[in-house]
Formats: structure tokens, sequence, C-alpha cells
DNA sequence: CGGTCCCTTGACAGCCGTCAACTACCGTGG
DNA sequence: CCACGGTAGTTGACGGCTGTCAAGGGACCG
């Protein structure tokens, strides 16, 4: 059931076969999310550790006066809410972005993990630091890249991290993003996002409709938002 | 000589007798650094986890064509390099702003810290996500803050750090960051900073002159740029 | 006293935001 | 069947925040 999360934590160390019995014995139930549902708001104290199933799911932050930042995307097999086992309230909030199933890790299993199971626990760890490192390419990208730029840029990266798990076809993968969406995660306005689409489609880049993107170059996706995709830390 | 560091992680859970003397007996040497000196390079495989004892020291990132993005600051207590323990290069490269200094723990000793104190590596895994925290920040200010507002932000977030291990002397702290640091760091041109801060100087809201930052009214401060102090995670 | 770094100032330009209206699509229900 | 409403996408006109370019000043230092 945890397969694409524990394939994801094994591309660095394999597990051991009881870090592995560990692990799917901890997720022990799942739970489903309408789209555009709140799945822990800011403040909450959540009761178990996440990892996401199926589905598209949003971390954003708000500024009082209602300005609105997606500050990550979480795919298929992406971990979350260590953050609320380790801290003592999310600072932020996480929404669907579709329907999306979670498994369930109590915290009282994570003490477990974390006393009886290094291995695991450190693989966990590891996670948290590349969801940093994204987060850095993030603030890279929104400091200095231009509005091109930025999107072709997050499109390269969610074309990339989807691949990881297996959820590409060939050129092509599911796309539920809004453009208000993008225009949220990208710091634009999603009228400068409708435009800047129009001008990717223009230099052939993508092709976005009907909820499904196709990059049929993706080196020149690549080198239009000058990507360097050491920071996702998906080989080796 | 670690005092710094503990007493940060220690926020959230006082540390065992044990896990201190781990902690003080992995420090086993210190290391210094000039001013404006590289500490880490991108794709460097640092052979040390490293906590900062003194100074002031930042991340940031190139893309090829030269704009350079400072990504995080690192103050004295800090702990850095982590990533460069569990991942397998650096993605980006850190360098001192002010001379520092640094104690190193071998990645042997990290590794008998992971397998034998499973406390304090779960108060180092702790301080990674509230770098985490501290970077979803900065992605929300660089997108969604004016240029004013962000510059005050960074000053907020700065003085409560500085002030969270006892760097402040009532209501300044040093303040080694040049214009084009700041502007570096958020995203501005070092010719916009300039005037922003002007602009907070006029307002009476900072007094930044001769490598000294005061704040007369915090308060007013962290208003003129809709601080929300959650995401440092310095109470309780 | 010349050099370098940092700060400051002015004129101008451009990327992107704001505002507003309009189209397309889709599911619902009369 | 068509009216209806809501969401998503599109387009145009205009404005402003911030960047660019260029020059000059002050402080420190060898």
């Amino acid at each position: 059931m945890i397969s694409l999360f524990a394939r994801k934590i094994e591309r660095f160390t394999k597990l051991p076969d009881d870090d592995h019995a560990a692990l799917e014995a901890a997720c022990d139930r799942t739970r489903r999310y309408r789209a555009r549902e709140d799945i822990i708001r800011e403040g909450d104290k959540p009761k178990s550790i996440d990892i996401i199933m199926s589905g598209w799911a949003a971390r954003y932050k708000v500024i009082e006066d209602g300005r609105r930042q997606i500050v990550a995307f979480l795919l298929p097999g992406d971990l979350f809410d260590a953050e609320a086992f380790l801290l003592p309230a999310m600072d932020h909030s996480i929404a669907a972005v579709t329907p999306v199933t979670c498994a369930e890790i109590p915290r009282e299993t994570m003490d477990d993990i974390l006393r009886r199971q290094p291995r695991l626990a450190q693989a966990m760890w590891r996670d948290t630091l590349v969801a940093l490192s994204i987060q850095r390419e993030w603030t890279l990208s929104l400091g200095q890249r231009s509005a091109l730029e930025r999107i072709a840029q997050l499109l390269c990266e969610l074309f990339l991290r989807l691949g990881a798990v297996g959820l590409t076809r060939g050129d092509s993968c599911d796309f539920p993003l809004t453009q208000s969406d993008l225009a949220e995660a990208t710091g634009l306005t999603s009228v400068h996002v409708n435009r800047t689409l129009q001008e990717l489609r223009a230099r052939g880049l993508v092709s976005l409709s009907g909820r499904e993107l196709t990059v049929p170059d993706l080196a020149a996706l690549k080198a239009a938002s000058a990507f360097n995709g050491n920071y996702l830390h998906l080989d080796d």
C-alpha cells in the first residue's frame, strides 16, 4: 500500500525487510478528501503523519489581508505532516487539488519508528531534506526568474517528479492545476499566467489542455527556464 | 562549546544528559572562515556536519547566467550540512558573510548519533523542519509581499532569531549585511533596496547604520510587513 | 592619495498587475 | 430542450512597482 513512498525513499538506501514491515504496519488506515477540500489548516495539531496515495495537494500560506501563496505541491508518494509531529502546530495549510487518498501513520507509531527503526527515521529525515531543497529552488525561482521561466521551471519540476513515481505516459501526464493555481504558486496573477502559457505554447514548448500536459521536448523546456534538476535529488 | 545549538533544539524537548555528552563529544574540532569566503560549494560532498559558533553565513543558489539568490541566512547556533550528510551532494553553496567559526561533527559520529541517540537525531530532524518552515515563509514573501514588506519581514526575522540565541542588546543588534546582500535575499536590486530602506527609516521603523540595526518599535515593524512569527517556532 | 567597496541619486523603461468584459464549457434543473 | 449559474480561460487598455543604466559621494585602507 505504501509502495510509492517506499520506492521514493529507497532511491538512496535500500531498507531492510523489517523496516518495510514496520512501514507497512504503520499505515493502518486511509482517508479520502474531496477536491479543493482543506486537509489541514494552520494552527492544527494533526494526530497522524500522512502519505499521499493518489491525487494532488498543495501547501499554502495566507497573509491576513487575503493574499495567498502556494508554497509546494504534494504528489503521490509524498510524506507530509512530519512537521506536525515534531513541531507544536501547523504554520500553514494543505488543501486537496484533486480528490486525494492518504495513508495515515498515527503519532504513537511514529514514536516507535523513531526509537526502533533508525534507518527508516533517517529515510524520513532525508525526505524532509529533499523537500527543503525543493523549497530553496522555489525561493530562487520567485526571486530571480521571469514569469516565463518560473512557469516553465514549475512544469519541468512537476513532470520530473511525476515521472519518478511512474505517473507520466511518454511525454504526457495528468495536469489538474488551473491557471489560478499556477498563479498562486508562481507569485503571478492568473491573467499573466494565461498570457505566459500562450507564449509557451506558441514556442512549442508545452501543450496544455483538458487536464493534460504534454512536453514534446523536455530539454527545450529546461533550457527555457534555466533548469538545473540537481535540487530534486532524483538520481543515484 | 555547542551550547547555542543545544539551547536552540531544547526549546521543544529537554535532552537527557547522555545526549548532551554525545553532542559535546561529537564536536571535536572547530574551523574558521574569512568574511565572504565560500564554506561549501554546490556539488561538494563535505565530510562533516557543521554548527555555527559565531558569525553569519548565507546559503545561496546561482543560475548559470550569473543570477544569484540568497535563500537563507545562517546565524550562531544554526546547524547546517545535514543535507550533505543524507543527500548525495550539495545542491547549493554557503558563503561566510562575516568571519565565521564552526564546530564540526564528523560523518562517522553522525552515523553513531542516528543509531544510538534517537532523541538527538529527532531534535536535528526537527531543526530541519524549522528550516523548511522558514524557507516556506521566504517563498511567501517573494511571491506576495512588496519590496517594503519583504525587507521589513526579513529584518523582523533576523532580529527575532538573533534574540532567541541572546545576540540582541535591547532593541539593537549587529547587522553585517550590505544592501547588496539584502537585495540578493529579497529578489530586489540593491538600488531598490536602498530606496526602500530610506522609506523604512523615514517612517521611523528601523535605523540601520554602521553595521548596527535598531528596531525602536518591533510591533510597528511587524505590522508594516504583515509579519506572523509562527513560522519561526521560537516559543514553547 | 589612489583604489575599492558601499551607499545614494536621477531619468527612464519594462514587466507584470489591475480592472473589466467577454467566451467557453459543463452540470443542473425547469 | 433550453435556461441558468458557476468555474475556467481569454483579451484589451492602462498603470505602477521595480529594474536598468549611469554617475557621483563617502569611508576605509594600503
